[in-house]
DNA sequence: CGATTGCTTGTAATCGATTACAAAAATAAT
DNA sequence: ATTATTTTTGTAATCGATTACAAGCAATCG
């Protein structure tokens, strides 16, 4: 590739044409005559012609890019959302780059000058919590009609939103305890702040008022989303005094710590405790006892996801609806039982 | 941003100076004088401007970004080495697009196309598996001195490479189990034609000829580093009339699979069999039993080759290390103990 | 004092694709 | 046959930063 690069004038000069013929016929083919096109294309081949992304973007006004902002990418669930993201992407001319909100080393970027130091097009941010100056120097730059959320979201903004419907999944999970029979059921949450957190207890709370469940301040326990926070969390629900017979938890990762952590006490899941998760991670099949859980449709988040940022950058027809919300269903494992009486 | 854009002909302008002192003040400040310097520091945030990045990558004839190839996402010992990648990128002025190559939808991708199209300026590739038709075109294009292997590798090129100390991990697993009193060691392989599962497997073989332990054909079972074939061994294992008293599992996600299935066997861990890993992901230590495993430097690692790209790239000052060989450790836990006699 | 060296600065060409504008050619209409 | 309309094409300016080259200027030296 180090000979001197092949350029569109090249193009031109062999297949006999200007530039801005060759131009056309590779942006917007039927713009011009059959004879060209193929002049062109023979040109190409012949020439071993590729075109230039950056002389295209400086002359575009664009970036050809888009960011993803991921919480955690160790945490699996992220990354079959990243898959669909990616899955759309990929048939257009936007590359994708990837960053690890919970990464120390980027955590001081500056995020509205990706979009100023025209490195990106667009955001897809799957972390709900960034922060109220951020978001405000998204507006005052104009750039926050070129910004989609995906899993999560800001209540701060009203940004278009892909999200799964948290409120029935925790329904869901609660309705099934409660015909299995459990009554006492405890739930541990995400970290404070978080929607997620907030949409799943609410869910919570309401599909537990609805049911005529007992409450006991005590059954809520803060969680983080993360393993050791349901760990932690088994420490907690083994020292109470009205222990309860089941426990929902925010993410498949706290209900394994959890799992683990209640072994740890003696505790055995599902005989004494059930357990039911949240995102159906692949590992959640494979846990002891496999996971029950609510399952969301993470390619489908992230294909909505990206079609979304598509039409709002306006590479697509415009899709009105700014906040879509996916189904999400039960998956039934072994982690969950009837109590015994 | 849809004010016309600032450039450095403004900045010039109101600075007083050239657009050549400008440039020169931004990339290379001790090329100019104090006072050019600072009326070009005044300027810039008096305008407010912002250097557009495709204008220079035009101009310099890069891309600004470099690839990363993952051979799947989803698999969470992937995500720290992009942490230790990203790290030491996000100091430079390149931007990391990832891709996974599991995913059908950019399976099909020509790799070199991204070179050609200058879309990238490095790639590093987690994933050995690239085809040799690809490798032949990177080398036939000439961008062979801008890849970088880390984790695994192709044996087919020579590339520069990062990789753990398989061997010694699989030699330290097998020490291990020896240690405990264990003779009847069984190994579960990663996928075949992979290089983790040659490495790990000879370096398993050598540990237990040095130490003279018995083989036995049977004991040798082929998997893929995943989940379910960890989870389908356990069936093999179980039908075995010379059951193995401890399994060394090419990956913890196999471990953790078999783990799950040998309990469905009604097999015990690590009464009835001791389990050993390798990766030490963050699971690992919330499995139950918490999985003994040998541990990798996945954040040096990934530093490791995002040091060597920039190197190969000429970004920093060489280094001629071209394999580099990080050492791993064990990390004992629970699912390992002595044999019942 | 004139010549040499070193430092700082400006002018203008350059990277490669796109596109406004205008002209030319082909086609349709009168 | 002539005009109106549409289609196709080419010319040249443009996007914004970088840098080769030359020139200006001050300090140093014989």
């Amino acid at each position: 590739m180090d000979r001197k690069a092949v350029t569109v004038q090249d193009v031109a000069r062999v297949a006999g044409v200007s530039t801005a013929t060759v131009s056309r016929a590779l942006s917007d083919p039927n713009k011009v005559s059959e004879d060209a096109r193929t002049a062109v294309r023979n040109a190409i081949s012949a020439t071993g012609y590729r075109l230039n992304k950056a002389a295209r973007n400086l002359r575009k006004q664009q970036a050809g890019a888009v960011l993803i902002l991921v919480p955690n990418l160790g945490n699996p669930f992220f990354s079959q959302i990243l898959q669909g993201i990616s899955a759309v992407f990929s048939e257009t001319e936007f590359s994708i780059l990837v960053s690890d909100t919970s990464d120390p080393s980027e955590r001081d970027l500056n995020l509205v000058d990706y979009f100023l130091d025209r490195r990106i097009d667009g955001l897809i941010s799957l972390d709900g919590a960034l922060s109220i100056s951020e978001l405000e120097l998204f507006k005052h730059h104009s750039v926050d009609d070129r910004i989609v959320f995906a899993c999560e979201w800001s209540p701060l903004v009203d940004f278009p939103s892909v999200r799964s419907n948290n409120a029935m999944g925790a329904k869901l999970a609660i309705q099934h305890l409660y015909d299995l029979g459990h009554r006492k059921i405890a739930h541990i949450t995400g970290p404070e702040g978080n929607v997620l957190t907030r949409e799943r207890r609410e869910g919570m709370l309401q599909a537990r008022q609805k049911l005529n469940l007992p409450t006991c301040a005590e059954w809520i326990i803060r969680g983080d989303f993360s393993l050791n926070s349901g760990f932690l969390a088994a420490q907690e629900i083994a020292g109470m005094d009205d222990r309860p017979t089941a426990v929902f938890c925010a993410s498949d990762m706290v209900a394994i710590g959890l799992i683990s952590g209640l072994k740890r006490e003696g505790i055995s899941v599902p005989n004494d405790i059930s357990v039911v998760g949240f995102d159906d991670i692949e590992i959640a099949e494979f846990c002891d006892p496999p996971l029950t859980t609510i399952k969301q449709n993470r390619v489908g988040l992230g294909r909505a996801a990206a079609e979304q940022l598509l039409a709002q950058m306006g590479a697509r027809a415009g899709k009105p609806d700014r906040i879509l919300q996916l189904d999400v269903q039960l998956q039934t494992r072994e982690s969950t039982v009837a109590p015994v009486p």
